[in-house]
DNA sequence: TGACCATTATGGTCTGACCATACCGGTCAG
DNA sequence: CTGACCGGTATGGTCAGACCATAATGGTCA
């Protein structure tokens, strides 16, 4: 047996309550019944409703735990509705898409206003390897992501850092099953990689923003058909 | 007593890490250890220490805890980074309200897209008293979080949701203390209210955009002034 | 000097108990 | 019959102590 009884536990209560099964409002089992019900001691039980608190899936008082709604949730429970289905719900990611375009925005002008030459140089370094014709996904991806990273660095931007990085870190592994059907418009990555470039080096502020939301378009609408593409041929299989 | 031992334990240890007591990657000391430093029980000092590892600030692994690097903390640590000194640190503040700013813009023009004329009469009925000139400062504030709140509802963006809704409830009690020296330009706002109720009648994203980020940019000032004229007093106090 | 291994210390887990309090029932006065 | 009152019970919160697997440590030996 696995020692992480406390972990099994917390992911079933998790997907309970992420479906519906638990509404919201509704109290939870007590910590005894729910050690009787999995098989484990309170204490599992209890690591498991501390988990689900700092989810802000449920709030647990004297007298029983009740299910929070889920627009109070922490930004983690992204990572678990994500995780609900074998591919993860299309609106969701493209939420998530969206507001790490405009981090990204965000950091970009920042780090044009603040950034030394030095500096500059340095984000326009990543930026280069986008500039040339590529055809290797990954290998895009990363310089992609690379650029971005930069660019929040020099932004000097800790709040904005933080929050990319807890989504990319939610979002990336449930990516990872759709990377077969990613199609990537590298030429349009390119121009946009040179308008950026020059926007860069004129520290063009709106140009910059420009071209960074352009790039985050087209990841979002690369990620949307991938998860499109890859839910059809699921449809086909009883196409009555 | 109070029975939140772990609590103070874990406030204890996440100010001496943010303040630089324990360096990052440095070894915490053990759970025993610090259960005999604190005369507490080592439950108490697993809570607390649970507590730092889900701020992101140490990272546990059999054999030892170490300090995490704060790039990688939780989106959390903001509160209690703000929370260090008697005045929130401005610099930080301005980069909670810039992002702030931006998930607002980004939220806005979600509504503007995908609102329904009910919705966006609701939103508009949320800028009106912004419209009118006003001298209440608690009133106005009032007013404009609930504006921005029926945007982010209205822009069906859950990630959006939850970013802003965490950085409000971080910031929120910090602020209170700076209430007294906030001034605010209630005729700037007037003004920006009816460019953005006019953008909103005619759907037009880039003009939403543009007055958002513009009554951003007020609230920053706003809030770096109102630190500025709490610290400056301070200083005074030892002339030479 | 270096690699190997036994000792030690550490976090992870489990058991059981006690406490303060919220919840729920019956009881009794009006 | 209705209401407030009060006790029992269940719940979460905390504490204490023990055991286990494993990483860190230091000595030993080739």
């Amino acid at each position: 047996m696995t020692p992480r009884k406390h972990e099994e536990i917390a992911d079933s209560l998790t997907h309970d309550i992420l479906v519906g099964q638990y509404r919201c409002g509704e109290r939870l089992p007590s910590e005894r019944d729910l050690a009787v019900r999995f098989d484990a001691n309170r204490g599992a039980v209890r690591e498991a409703m501390k988990k689900l608190e700092q989810l802000g899936l449920a709030s647990i008082q004297p007298g029983g735990a009740r299910v929070a709604p889920l627009q109070e949730a922490s930004l983690d429970v992204i990572g678990h509705m994500l995780a609900l289905g074998e591919v993860p719900d299309e609106d969701l990611v493209d939420q998530v898409l969206q507001v790490l375009g405009s981090l990204a925005a965000l950091a970009a002008e920042s780090a044009v206003a603040r950034a030394s030459d030095a500096e500059l140089a340095a984000i326009r370094a990543r930026v280069r390897p986008l500039m040339q014709t590529q055809t290797d996904r990954a290998a895009h991806a990363e310089a992609r992501f690379a650029m971005v990273a930069a660019m929040m660095e020099a932004s000097g931007n800790l709040v904005c850092r933080l929050i990319a990085r807890s989504l990319l870190l939610q979002l990336a592994p449930r990516m990872v099953p759709l990377e077969g059907h990613v199609v990537v418009d590298f030429d349009t990555h390119r121009d946009l990689a040179r308008q950026l470039d020059g926007a860069l080096a004129e520290r063009d502020s709106a140009a910059v923003r420009a071209a960074i939301q352009a790039m985050a378009r087209l990841n979002r609408d690369s990620a949307r058909r991938a998860i499109d593409a890859i839910r059809a041929p699921q449809a086909e299989v009883y196409p009555q």
